[in-house]
DNA sequence: ATATCATGGTAAC
DNA sequence: TTACCCTGATATT
């Protein structure tokens, strides 16, 4: 259930603990064994994540392609670093050590530690339906329930890469990445709440993310692409450049920007209190007090104010 | 205990 | 549009 944000802490997860060891890769569920098999004892060279897209290379060039989907998750085991807010991995703080389970996949959790009985029963034992397990001698990285799971060559990757819209978290232009974003979102006639979902356009929005968008940028849903006016376009592509940073940094999706120490403080456990509209049916708007709708758009729900929102 | 729903996407009607 | 994939949390019986 993962947005672009969580795939890229999920990138970042296994670049900083995975990535330059050579890795036993298995598929104890038995649905991926053919690619494990390709896979296993070749050194992991990097990790890419585009979109909800995550791309692991293989030192012989094979690339592991994963999705998500709706409920995938990676659950990590053993030796990792921490993801510090704000990005460093140095000092004491960043530094590696021994943890039980690390769900990544959704709000990430994180087991009791038990870090005496966690080194001798390592690697512990899958648990569940794990389609894939990465592991180090140290670190074991287990990825269940996935939409996609593959390994690819080269072009292949070039090609799945292609067929996305631009990421702010994957480009070292975001101004010209921006732009593709916008010609692409104003060229076409189809509801803005789609544009904004649709992955071809612009890469790692999900549900949660679109809703939340388009009440920040105060516009409504149903506008068509082709009536955005291209300022408002450009200010979508900044805040989602915003957002994702963020939810990055922290990786919880924080997308109300009125609260104070406190509130913020209490919506990193409270997840009722981190959004303008998103599952807040019949609520009172934030702003205006008016009831927040839902409706049905194609195919997946969708939240916003009528009043603010025009 | 059973049903429903979810931060997603594809492929078949 | 709908079915399906295949997991886990929450809601309902």
């Amino acid at each position: 259930m993962p947005e672009g944000h969580t795939v890229h802490r999920i990138a970042r997860q296994l670049g900083l603990d995975l990535v330059g060891r050579r890795l036993a890769v298995s598929s104890p569920q038995g649905r991926f064994a053919a690619g494990a098999a390709r896979l296993d004892g070749q050194v992991l060279v990097s990790v890419e994540a585009v979109g909800k897209q995550l791309f692991c290379t293989f030192e012989r060039g094979d690339v592991l392609r994963v999705h998500l989907g709706l409920y995938g998750a990676w659950d990590f085991h053993g030796l990792l670093t921490p993801l510090v807010p704000g990005g460093a991995a140095a000092g004491s703080l960043g530094a590696p050590r021994v943890r039980s389970v690390v769900r990544m996949g959704e709000d990430e959790r994180e087991s009791p530690a038990d870090e005496g009985g966690l080194l001798a029963a390592f690697p512990p034992d899958p648990v569940g339906q794990v389609r894939v397990r990465l592991a180090s001698d140290v670190t074991v990285a287990d990825l269940r329930g996935p939409t996609a799971c593959e390994v690819l060559d080269p072009e292949g990757a070039a090609a799945a890469v292609a067929r996305l819209g631009p990421d702010p978290a994957s480009t070292d232009d975001p101004a010209a990445a921006g732009e593709v974003m916008v010609q692409r979102l104003t060229s076409r006639n189809v509801a803005v709440g789609q544009l904004l979902m649709d992955q071809t356009v612009v890469a790692g929005i999900g549900n949660i993310y679109r809703a939340e968008m388009l009440f920040r940028a105060r516009l409504d849903p149903h506008t068509p692409g082709g009536r955005v006016p291209v300022d408002v376009a450009r200010a979508l592509w900044d805040d989602w450049c915003v957002l994702l940073a963020d939810g990055i940094r922290t990786g919880i999706m924080l997308t109300r920007d009125d609260l104070g120490a406190a509130e913020r403080e209490a919506a990193l456990t409270d997840p009722s209190l981190r959004h303008w509209v998103y599952h807040r049916t019949g609520l009172p708007c934030l702003v205006s007090g008016t009831p927040v709708v839902v409706e049905e758009m194609a195919g997946r729900k969708l939240y916003w104010c009528p009043t603010c929102q025009v």
